[in-house]
This record gives structure tokens, sequence and C-alpha cells, in this order.
DNA sequence: GCACATTTACTCGGATACTATATGTCCGAGTTCAAACGG
DNA sequence: CCGTTTGAACTCGGACATATAGTATCCGAGTAAATGTGC
């Protein structure tokens, strides 16, 4: 799975503890854990296109949670970055060479595919179990000093 | 995730099927659905690694499996041939830059890791619950020509 | 006819190229703010 | 003193290289069987 949902994450939780205050440039949220900030970048975007995260352009300008976090599930994040196609796809092979079964109006399901995809959905479910606002609530609550220095770090005029 | 899992799961249950029976070279197993013989021997290989098969060398030689099919869980075989190490690896970027928490002794866990894991364990738990053994005796049930198809092709003297 | 050495054919196994995805980086378009200018 | 214009700085956004992992392939080591030979 690619490094970047970790980041992604933890920047939607992070943009929930700065909630209400004005959009994030990128390019801090990436400097308050040392991330390459133009890759970080592209990432946003993703997360933007998805309608997870809305972008300012110009001074003054950011990113901002373009829903309250108790609509953002971490699926939601998920699925934004590593893409909405299962990650296992089922090609099918059965349907090829020697062993073909009935070529076209098969009804028997790939028992296989089957397997993989209820277990992919009790994936999914779990993820979609829990939104970025539980997770930014259960930080407030075990370590309330994080949100405090977040906040007036994202707030310093330079670092 | 790897095409060659479904290979190799489709591979499995085709050896469950075949039992009893002399062991199956990769070449043959592979041709069954036109699949690239000599990689699909590197699938293989990896399940002999994690004593799922059991290769013979020689002529008559070839794989079979090394437990009773069920003792074989899809997890067994997607652990195999993906890796055992879990696909969200928490990289704790939170103890990097200037947010970074208390350094060494933080008894907090990540909380965003903690939710992956749990995901995943409900997707491994899934996978575990479902054995080689299942799916062969569901398809010998749903489709009873099937595994005699598979036996006469695997028997045959060249294809 | 039988035992043995030899050859042969067949199997797996690891080492070696190639391709697609993920990672990392660069430069341009657009917008807002601030300052300078003119009335 | 106020409105307008102009400029500049800052932001995102997509287009461009690089690194890593997955995919595909080749050739060599090893083994069992079959064959030919001598007794």
């Amino acid at each position: 799975m690619g490094e970047g949902v970790e980041w992604a994450l933890h920047c939607c939780v992070n943009l929930a503890l700065a909630e209400p205050g004005p959009a994030v440039p990128a390019a801090r949220l990436a400097g308050y854990y040392d991330l390459p900030p133009v890759y970080f970048n592209k990432q946003l975007q993703a997360l933007a296109r998805a309608g997870i995260v809305e972008s300012l352009p110009g001074p003054r300008g950011g990113f901002r949670l373009a829903r309250p976090p108790e609509r953002i599930t971490l699926m939601d994040v998920v699925a934004a970055i590593e893409g909405p196609e299962p990650a296992f796809r089922c090609a099918e092979i059965r349907r090829r060479g020697p062993g073909a079964t009935a070529p076209a109006g098969d009804p028997a399901p790939c028992l296989i595919d089957e397997a993989m995809r209820s277990a992919e959905v009790a994936w999914r479910s779990a993820l979609a179990a829990r939104t970025v606002a539980d997770i930014a609530g259960s930080v407030r609550d075990r370590t309330p000093g994080v949100p405090d220095r977040l906040r007036r770090w994202l707030a310093a005029p330079r670092a």
C-alpha cells in the first residue's frame, strides 16, 4: 500500500484538529512532519478530487476540510489515495485455456473471487466505521497538549 | 495486489481436486489456464518455501500439497505470495519534524495505525476462515463436471 | 535372463532482463493582497 | 483623502524525471527412469 495513505490520514486529522481556522498551505502541513512538500501536495490534490478537502488559491490560500470530519471516514481517505478499485481483481483466468469452464452464460461465480471480495468488504467496513472526527476526538482526549501545539505551529508566521 | 495471488489460489484448489494422484509439473498446471509457465513456477517456489506445497524433482516429479487441504487457509496462500508483512505499515511520521510527539517512551499508540491494523485483522480473519478444502468442496458440489475434466486433462500424456 | 553401469530426458531452482507503478521534482496559471499613483 | 491601477508575492495545478517492485524469461543443478551392455 502506498506511503501517501499514512500522510493523508494524519493530514486530515490535523486539519480536523485545526478547525475552526484559516486554510492551511500544503507546505505548512508537510513541514509539520518533515514530508516532501511538493509530493505531499500531489496527495492533497487527490483528496481534493475526491471532495474530501477543498483548495483555495492565492495568498491566504491553502486547504480546508470540505465536509465536517464526522462525515469523513478512513475508508474515504484510503479510497481517495489508493483508488476505488479493489486490491484483488479477479482476472477470470478459469475462463482461459483448456480448463475453461462454460464460456459465456456461466452462472457459477468464481468462488475465489467471492471469498476475496467478502474479505475486502470486511476490511472496508472496518475502515468505514471510523471517522476522522473519532480519531481527532481521541487525540484531544488522550493527549490534550498535541492539538494546542499544532494550532500554535500552524499559526506561526514562519518556520 | 499481485496477479500471482489469483494463480496460486486456483492452483491450490486444483491440486486439492486432483488428489489423490501423482505430482503435477508446474508447466502442466500453468497450461490448464494458459499462464506463463516459467513465471508461474516462481510462484510455486514461493508456496514451497511457505510449506504449502512440496516439490519433487526429476521425471515423474512436480508439485503436491504438503498438507491436507483442510489445513490450508486462503490467508496462508496470500501470505506466501504477497509476503507476511501487513499492507499498511505505519512509518511513525508523527515522530518526525516539528510536530514530533514525546520522543522515546511515548506510551500513546498511533491511533491511525491502530485503526488500520484492526481493519487488516478483519481482512485476515475472513481469509483465514476459508480453507482450500472448502472451495474445492463447493466446486465439487456445484459443478461436478469440472473436477473430472481437470483430472482427465492432468492425466493426458501430452497436450 | 539378470544385474549393473550409462545415458537420456525431464524436473525444479536460482540468477538475469524488462515493464508498470509509485515516488519525487520542476515550472506555469491563477488569485489575492499590498502598495503606488492619480484625481 | 479616496478610488483606481499596477505590481508582486504566494498559492495550487498539472506536466516531467527517477526509483522501486512486480512481471517475464533464460540457463544450469539434480534426480529418476529408461536403455544398452556384459556376464
